[in-house]
DNA sequence: TCAAGCAAGATAAACGTTTACATATTGGAT
DNA sequence: ATCCAATATGTAAACGTTTATCTTGCTTGA
């Protein structure tokens, strides 16, 4: 019962119950050893914090010291395991590093990036992990500007061609084109050359190399005749990757799919059972992550495979070495990026045998 | 380039450099109108913070006046689909209300609960929303103790029976016994008698619950004979579900498996793939949560609904009225509970016909 | 002419910590 | 007796804001 506001037991009122200064306080609640304290004392002190449910105010106790104790993980939304998956082995590392992780999601949302980005500096946040939007250069302005550390995953970001700033960011993700060119290869292994494509063209760089990786992978198979048919759009959802099956489907009807996200595969696998098209007698399929529902289903679908936990610690890591300040040798490299692998399934026919 | 530490630029900073005071600065940088100040200062000091990259910090400020702007959200666990749909709806509504939602996860570990409720006090967050682990009640006294607004989600918490507490907590959630019941019932409409139950003793209510409303609700078509196995464990996981569904099937063979909890159901369903063992021909399934992978799959699974959206906005909007400070007639209760629906696929077969 | 009122701005106290510095009390050693 | 070192504690400044209070120079009405 009662009010809120002002609430909280201060320093001054353990001090004032111990009947000694805050000085004291300060000195035993933080286990400070610079200072000698009788143990009658201390043990005063400690009885009368715990009488009064003492907790120490972090926003003041981090005005004084500067250090907060915060690190921001931005990722983009919640549904996507990549960025779900990295969080769980960065909070490891974060944690064991004696910081705090705070989670916030974008949404895919520039606006509210920058606006996530600007809340996190002024929270004055030791340190940001950024699975970027499309904006993701621009937002992280600020950022290079007061020189605050940061690590991007996942997607890369660079500098618009305008602008004059060179100062790369650290980078931690996989390789997009390759995980493209596994698709394609798998598919061209098969003798499959009628093939549907569904991409999203977000302006990020991981989307554009998978793209430009699966061509490659598959273009030689196309030389003898082939069709490569594409269907894309600007938001990357479930709901848009039933709609883009859908359209791609009425247009054509390819031997073979390749998602370029896993959400999107996630709604065009239901457009093809609703259509009783069944995988992979019907339509070979591939898609790019590894979701759950992927593996456990029948049939269990091929898949590449993005090492999540790799990205997420060494992106940890990464920070970690900016914050300590020490020299490490991980802080050598701006761009790391993990390679993928093909896992497979049984959702691709071969074409070759018939 | 240059060092991190003390770095960022204060108002003094925007002061001197605008030739002022920084009490002008103050005002004219909050947008506070209770001072008239003239339109060439306000200028002077809008291009000196410009400037300078000046960025207020929420730290000092929030020491000074007594807000912090901060919404703890505490969850379980990121694969839990149930709690990161609610955090979405939540973040809404605590976003639209001017504050700042900061996520993290407790992995079901009621140490790394207690410590984060810790550290948001520490942070004096405004409110905090817990989907709590097994030690939720005794984790939250601290709460009671220094009269902290917090909601409890999805699971309920009550006092041991020793604790003398009973300044019950604010709980929404959905009706985990009709959950139970619904999908009880559903396995009788359809004639099964030889049943498999896969749960989690999860000290919860949501577990116990569930349990009950599945007996209750097959308990008629059991008098006339049947038989009831249960499996359970005290690990919520996918690797757990499959374990747990092995056990069980190596013992008896039941026409119909219930499983508690759709993470259990992902690993046990991966099971029966293994096994060759095809749903719902051989086998009937039923899970609670509805997952994407159990609706976009074939079979689509039968599924009980848990109103996420509903159970996260109505939790976020009690948070908000008590921070308010208003009467709002959403305070008069304390448990909300959302009644849940049986969501049809096809893994049950109906034995009634044969 | 002058007090009163107002516009436009400055000064300084406060928020809850941490910590440099000052003080007071001992017990030896000289 | 005197001085010093060691031990045990207190005082107060500082961190970056906000805001109550004070100052100054003008206007203006009687």
């Amino acid at each position: 019962m009662g009010e809120r506001r002002g609430k909280y037991p201060t320093i001054k009122d353990v001090a004032r119950l111990a009947n000694t200064s805050t000085a004291t306080v300060s000195y035993v609640l933080s286990g400070n050893t610079d200072r000698l304290i009788s143990l009658e004392l201390r043990d005063r002190v400690l009885d009368a914090a715990e009488e009064l449910h003492y907790t120490k105010s972090a926003v003041a106790s981090s005005l004084r010291v500067n250090r907060r104790g915060l690190v921001f993980l931005l990722i983009p939304q919640f549904s996507n395991i990549y960025f779900t998956r990295a969080c769980e082995s960065l909070e490891d590392v974060i944690i064991a590093n004696d910081f705090l992780p705070m989670i916030c999601d974008t949404r895919e949302d520039p606006e509210r990036e920058r606006k996530l980005i600007e809340n996190a500096v002024a929270q004055r946040a030791d340190g940001i992990i950024l699975g970027p939007t499309s904006s993701g250069w621009k937002n992280t302005a600020i950022l290079r500007k007061l020189n605050i550390p940061y690590v991007v995953v996942g997607r890369e970001i660079s500098p618009d061609k305008d602008s004059q700033e060179d100062n790369e960011a650290y980078f931690v993700g996989d390789d997009s084109y390759q995980a493209g060119f596994l698709a394609g290869q798998c598919f061209a292994r098969n003798g499959h050359r009628r093939i549907g494509v569904i991409e999203w063209n977000g302006t990020v760089s991981s989307a554009m190399d998978r793209s430009m990786g699966f061509y490659e992978g598959i273009r030689r198979q196309l030389r003898n005749g082939g069709s490569l048919e594409v269907e894309s759009s600007d938001v990357l959802s479930t709901e848009e990757g039933y709609r883009l099956t859908r359209e791609l489907l009425q247009r054509t009807r390819p031997t073979a799919l390749f998602f370029g996200y896993h959400s999107y595969a996630q709604g065009g696998v239901r457009y093809l059972a609703e259509m009783g098209l069944s995988v992979p007698e019907d339509i070979s399929v591939i898609m790019v992550g590894t979701p759950a529902w992927a593996q456990f289903s029948s049939p269990k679908y091929h898949t590449i495979y993005q090492s999540e936990d790799w990205v997420g610690s060494t992106a940890g890591r990464i920070l970690m070495a900016q914050l300590q300040g020490e020299e490490s040798p991980l802080l050598a490299k701006k761009r790391y990026i993990c390679p993928c692998q093909l896992i497979e399934g049984n959702s691709v026919k071969d074409l070759t045998r018939l």
